[in-house]
RNA sequence: GGCCCCAUCGUCUAUCGGUUAGGACGGCACCCUUUCAAGGUGCAGAGACGGGUUCGAUUCCCGUUGGGGCUACCA
């Protein structure tokens, strides 16, 4: 397989669903690993159904998991004359006949087919027309769709993941290549302009495998090289049915605004329905995953879509990748929940690092370190319910130890994390008290929350003013239990 | 109904005839430890069923069952 032309072709109905981006995500990784070409196509020729929002959703989506195409998007819509220049040229070749039965009486034949257990299949009724009969209602202007004349015989082809499948052709309808309004029918289309754009290795879903002997006929038919074909399998959701709304988030912009990082998402999807053989670390780049790739560990099976899995991904990637984006990540989200305005953050890059290594390792969703971020902006902190009942029991002992801690913390020459740690072990002896004694009730008093990041690491960051401001404010919050009490 | 595809732990997967069937997510336990994470260690957990082929089948073949897809003048 030298240089392949690959493209992804979604229809532009709704938004770019997981199972579409991986689609994508398999040709643009055999498109990057072979040196071939990764085109875009955007199948618009159901002008009911697609809408200009839908195709901006997958420029976004594919932007977003850093899918680049090499060549102007192809609108489907745009090529129609050609589709209908094909249609008209099988017709010419006898290889189509017209068809005038309508609409209304396709179903009902279908209706009565099913009715009676068996299945519908077009009785090619109107290729037994006469020549003149098929003139005449021609020129008395009634509607007439194009079919496709399928011969004897059988198709097979060698799928890349599948390997030989056939289809009898007494198993293919006489299918409709052109609507009796000209337009064509997606098979059709897709074979007319596959051959247009030159592709040469078609990799989808495998839901299109039955369409694949009917397009094969047409390539044939229309005098084409048939390219190589890949039928990946289908992606499932947790219950084992095909993945849907009813599964929650299924577009790749759900999982963007949840806090997925692309690079997680690509990891994931490509390891959904492949994988490199072998025993070999699953967290992978973008890099990485196209230096692995070979169609050869393309599977067969469908994938169910776990949602725990890709956010233990997430994290996995939020803790390797550089710093400073996930600073680029988070600020933005920082400013937009009011913790600290753009100008602020820029003000002190050194200092927004080393919160975001203490909160980058837990966090698997960027928006867990907004969630975990509060604590060390502005100057006061509001106390967990939760926490101030388990920590803070003996409001007046605490109020004397948290003075203690504040004279501590006043004269304490060296402001780093293990000196702290150590001078605070040692005051915590002095008063006969376990560390954690000292440390949890502490903790809360600085954060609020019984949970947070190693204390003097919070202290470190907190700096020694804001450190002594929030236990002064501790012991006016004590004192205010004990009054009560 | 017809045609087609698929079938290893709950999930994602390794295995290309011979393994105590391996790893990862999740679960549980323990370690580390100032909490929470992260990390480390350990435990539980799978070849759907029935026939063949073979000295030997998870692996190859057939059938059954189960799941999925397609079956439009949708894509």
């Amino acid at each position: 397989m030298i240089s392949p032309r690959l493209r992804f072709a979604p229809s532009p109905t709704g938004y770019l669903h997981v199972g579409g981006a991986r689609t994508a995500l398999f040709n643009w990784l055999v498109a990057r690993k072979l040196g071939g070409t990764f085109l875009l196509r955007v199948e618009d020729t159901d002008r009911a159904r697609s809408t200009d929002e839908s195709t901006q959703a997958i420029f976004d989506g594919l932007n977003w998991l850093g899918l680049d195409w090499d060549e102007d998007v192809v609108f489907q819509g745009a090529n129609l004359p050609r589709h209908r220049a094909d249609a008209e040229r099988l017709l010419a070749a006898g290889k189509a006949y017209r068809c005038f039965c309508t609409p209304d009486e396709l179903s009902e034949r279908r209706a009565k087919a099913e009715a009676a257990g068996g299945a519908f299949a077009y009785d090619r009724r109107c290729d037994q027309l006469a020549h003149d009969d098929v003139a005449r209602r021609v020129a008395a202007g009634a509607p007439f769709v194009l079919r496709f004349r399928v011969p004897d015989g059988e198709t097979a082809w060698t799928d890349l993941v599948h390997g030989r499948i056939a289809f009898p052709h007494t198993d293919i309808d006489d299918f409709v290549i052109l609507r009796s309004d000209g337009t064509p029918i997606y098979n059709h289309a897709v074979v007319s302009d596959d051959i247009a754009m030159g592709i040469t290795l078609v990799m989808r879903g495998d839901d299109h495998i039955s369409n694949t002997p009917k397009q094969i006929l047409l390539y044939e038919a229309l005098g084409a090289t048939i390219p190589q074909f890949g039928h990946l399998p289908m992606i499932h959701g947790t219950d084992g049915k095909k993945l849907s709304k009813r599964h929650g988030a299924t577009a790749v912009g759900d999982y963007q605004h949840l806090g997925i990082l692309p690079e997680a998402m690509v990891n994931f999807l490509a390891l959904l329905g492949w994988s490199p053989g072998g025993d070999f670390d699953e967290v992978m780049t973008r890099e990485q995953l196209i230096a692995a790739f070979s169609t050869d560990g393309l599977l067969k099976k469908a994938a169910v879509f776990d949602p725990q899995k890709l956010e233990w991904m997430n994290g996995q990637h939020l803790a390797k990748m550089p710093i400073e984006r996930v600073a680029a990540l988070v600020a933005p989200k920082l400013v937009a929940a009011g913790l600290a305005t753009a100008d602020e953050l820029a003000a002190k890059p050194e200092w927004l690092h080393s919160l975001l290594e203490l909160l980058r390792v837990r966090s698997r969703l960027v928006d867990d370190i907004v969630r975990q971020a509060a604590p060390f902006f502005g100057d006061t902190v509001g106390y967990e319910p939760e926490a101030v009942a388990k920590q803070w029991k003996d409001p007046a002992a605490l109020r004397a130890l948290f003075a203690s801690v504040r004279e501590l913390v006043a004269a304490h020459a060296e402001w780093s994390s293990g000196s702290l740690e150590a001078a605070h072990r040692a005051l915590a002896e002095s008063k006969g008290l376990g560390a954690g004694k000292l440390f949890q009730p502490l903790r809360v008093a600085l954060t609020g929350s019984g949970v947070s990041p190693g204390l003097f690491d919070v202290m470190v960051l907190l700096g020694r003013e804001r450190t002594r401001t929030r236990l002064l404010a501790a012991e006016e919050y004590l004192r205010g239990l004990s009054t009560d009490a």
